[in-house]
DNA sequence: GCCAACGTTGGC
DNA sequence: GCCAACGTTGGC
């Protein structure tokens, strides 16, 4: 099972917003990024990924996972752009700062520190297992 | 709020 | 198909 990485600016939609959309979950519409569809389009119904508050924030608060696999994203007609749906599963009990994840040379190798600017992205096993670890939350 | 880094667009 | 111009993202 493959593990995520989920960006979004909490003024816009944020962890609680997620939270309160209960089991029904959300789509991850509105990402308009081949690397980040092509993503999203790799995903599988029970994969999981980390949320991460960006420009505001700047930590990973809470694990999501995958409730819908790629489909039409309903807020364009341009059918280049898929999204897939998530639900909130867990907060951390720590949010695992960018600071913290940067200071970490054994998370230096991380998309979410090489390449700030991809909004859906993957992560491996050993930098999930770290980061549930730093946030004292279950891998 | 600034601006570097990156992705996309479009004229040639 | 190149690349300059432009728009956007997101850490700082």
């Amino acid at each position: 099972m493959a593990k995520w990485l989920f960006k979004s600016e909490p003024d816009v939609f944020g962890w609680s917003d997620l939270v309160a959309r209960g089991d029904k979950g959300e789509q991850w519409d509105g990402v308009r990024n081949y690397q980040a569809r092509n993503n999203m389009r790799a995903m599988t119904v029970g994969d999981l990924g980390f949320f991460y508050h960006s420009r505001t924030g700047l930590e990973i608060v809470g694990v999501v996972e995958v409730i819908a696999p790629a489909h039409p994203d309903s807020t364009t007609d341009d059918p280049r752009w898929e999204c897939v749906d998530v639900r909130a599963l867990r907060p951390f009990a720590k949010p695992v700062t960018m600071q913290a994840i940067k200071s970490d040379p054994r998370l230096s190798e991380m998309v979410l520190v090489k390449n700030s600017r991809l909004s859906v992205q993957p992560v491996t096993d050993e930098e999930w297992r770290m980061i549930c670890e730093m946030g004292e939350t279950a891998a």
